[in-house]
RNA sequence: GCGUUCGUAGCUCAAUGGAUAGAGCAUCUGACUUCGGAUCAGAGGGUUGGGGGUUCGAGUCCCUCCGAGCGCGCCA
């Protein structure tokens, strides 16, 4: 309803200012959906107080003045003050066809494009991925994707865990088992087995861990065949990073990792250029910073240590030393941190020295783009029958086994390797959906049987609203592009109903992106799916009366069918025309 | 203790400060010679944790209390 209702807009501002030209000030001229009517507009009720008058007075006034001719069919004033609009039946026809023309589905691109750096994902090198990164992976590449449908510059940035005490371990480790045999059981992605041998042997060995502390300092110390093996380690473990992205059709590939490591240069900077601004602490032998406004559990200053007593650094170091990269090499405008909730702290810690510091400033800035976690039945964080968590890859290969077995169920017909096929797109759009369709800040409980079921808010119920539009046209004789040409004629209920949904795309896309919230997405395209539902049981498409008739159904089905598929595209999420 | 997030139907979740708080599941009642019934139509179900406040208007903003999760100095 963008231009719906920017036009709309305009012309409600117009007649205000000339009817209250003293209380322009803050006008709410949103025209919003409404119950009611097609939309409503709320303008009169803060404009009552200003001007004095009854807000129904108000509303009356401009809804005399107003001329909305060629837009709406009628507009009303109802309750205090609301004045409900009804479009234009033969408006919202043209305003389809012309969506229909756009590949964007009418919604516009940025303005100003940003330089968006998205950090995501973030596994561990020489550890299993596991359900922990689901959500961040998921929000992750579902804001990639919006940023990037509006014209964003989209860098991804997978900081993953390479570097760190714990490599000492894993190159020992590595040593111990032998280059080509810890490579191999590597390559075969279990990464788990791997670590937590390191990790038994470290634990009992005290000979092993004397040699995991040296094997430490020679990595960061720069020894050579140190670094070799520990490039191995990152190797194996990209490849298998890799294969789990493929599976799980994200957008993130090798050239968007950017490991701990790639900022060890940086940190002497850091430490430097906070010693400059004056802003560095020596505090109980190591050197911090105090930013305002935090506080310990004594009630004392908290420090955000930049150098530890033993001269190493540690996390908080390397995150600003990011965002000096971000913003200086890379020019970001917006830096967003797909990141778990937990750690709002400290990234507001780090975004407050980075801003002291004088790294960040207007108009560049960071966003914390938190989420909850993901719970068992039990309501406690999700974790295996053994009490481990749970391996990202053996959920997405259950996720798929299950939807298979569903396909070959209800649809037997389906040749198997197209089933094959389809089940990876129901299978993992369901994980992802579930993933998206809830408010990212709030934890959410896994249930295989609500994410996989074909009704209520999910993505198969999606795939197959958009499944059953392609059967239409498979039925129909004329194809999806001829369907565009034609002008809907949004006459019954419940063309009207979807017609006016559909005309919301833009708004939404910009709603869900601007606060960076995809589940505000999933809820538009779950009601556009019901609508399109409604209308698909009232009203025969090619069974239609008339020539004309169906010619506008098949545009609006063609409409529907495309928002859905862009929408979950949007998403992340494969639109089968089968299933 | 301090900070932070959350609390909405039996369950899982929605709701740019706007009208009578909406969906799905579950329960109950209907609709299959019908473009994919993997669907649709309808019913019941609520003191939005409690109490104050701001506002023409509060689930939403502010204060306070209760409950839950998470974080709070040398791991990341």
């Amino acid at each position: 309803m963008a231009d719906l209702a920017a036009e709309v807009m305009e012309r409600i501002t117009t007649v205000v200012t000339r009817l209250y030209p003293s209380a322009t000030d803050g006008l709410d001229t949103a025209v919003r959906p409404s119950e009611r009517a097609d939309a409503q507009v709320n303008v009169a009720l803060g404009l009552a107080r200003k001007v004095g008058k009854s807000p129904r007075q108000v509303a009356e006034e401009i809804s005399a003045e107003l001329d909305l001719r060629g837009i709406c069919s009628k507009v009303s004033v109802a309750g205090p003050g609301f004045l409900n609009l009804t479009f234009d039946n033969g408006h919202l026809g043209t305003m389809l066809r012309d969506i229909a023309k756009d590949p964007h589905l009418g919604v516009h691109r940025a303005t100003t494009v940003e330089t968006v750096v998205i950090d995501y994902s973030a596994p561990n090198v020489a550890k299993e991925m596991h359900v922990g990164h689901l959500r961040s992976t998921v929000i992750g590449d579902a804001l990639v994707r919006m940023c990037e449908a509006v014209g964003h510059r989209v860098i991804r940035e997978n900081h993953i865990g390479d570097w760190g005490t714990p490599f000492g371990m894993l190159i020992e480790h590595l040593v111990d088992l032998g280059e080509v045999d810890a490579a191999r059981e590597l390559s075969v992605g279990d990464l788990d087995g791997f670590y937590k041998q390191a990790r038994a042997k470290f634990e009992a060995a005290p000979e092993f861990q004397e040699r995991a502390r040296q094997r430490v300092v020679m990595l960061q110390g720069g020894d050579a065949d140190t670094l070799r093996l520990w490039k191995l380690l990152v190797a194996e473990s990209s490849r298998y990073f890799a294969t789990v992205y493929e599976k799980l059709g994200v957008k993130l590939t090798d050239t968007d990792l950017r490991g701990e490591s790639v900022y060890n240069d940086l940190l002497p900077t850091v430490v430097d250029r906070l010693r400059a601004s004056n802003l560095l602490v020596t505090d109980d032998g190591a050197e911090v910073v105090f930013p305002a406004g935090f506080t310990n559990r004594e009630n004392s200053p908290l420090p955000l240590i930049i150098r530890k007593q033993d001269g190493g650094y540690n996390y908080a170091t390397t995150d600003l030393a990011c965002v000096i990269d971000r913003v200086e090499r890379l020019h970001a405008t917006l830096m967003l941190y797909v990141v778990g909730t937990p750690q709002s702290q400290h990234l507001s810690m780090i975004e407050t020295v980075a801003k002291d510091a004088g790294w960040l400033r207007e108009p560049v800035r960071m966003a914390h783009v938190a989420f909850g976690s993901v719970l068992g039945s039990d309501r406690k964080m999700l974790k295996s029958r053994t009490g481990e968590s749970v391996k990202l890859v053996e959920l997405l290969d259950e996720a798929v086994q299950r939807a298979d077995a569903s396909i070959l169920e209800k649809n037997p017909e389906l040749p198997a390797a197209e089933r094959r096929n389809v089940a990876r797109m129901i299978g993992i759009g369901a994980v992802k959906y579930a993933d998206l369709s809830g408010d990212r800040i709030k934890d959410y409980v896994f249930d295989w049987e609500r994410m996989l079921s074909f009704d209520g808010n999910t993505a198969p119920y999606l795939q197959y609203a958009h499944a059953r539009i392609c059967s239409i046209f498979r039925r129909s004789g004329t194809t999806r592009e001829e369907a565009r040409s034609a002008t809907p004629l949004v006459s019954h209920q419940s063309e009207r109903a979807l017609a006016l949904w559909i005309l919301q795309y833009d708004s939404v896309v910009w709603d869900a992106l601007e606060r960076y919230s995809p589940h505000r997405l999933c809820t538009y395209l779950y009601e556009l799916a019901t609508r399109y539902s409604a209308f698909y049981e009232q009203c025969p498409v090619l069974k239609a009366e008339s020539d004309t008739i169906r010619d506008g159904r098949l545009a609006l089905c063609d409409l529907t069918a495309r928002v859905l598929a862009d929408g979950l595209q949007l998403l992340g999420i494969d639109s089968p025309e089968q299933m």
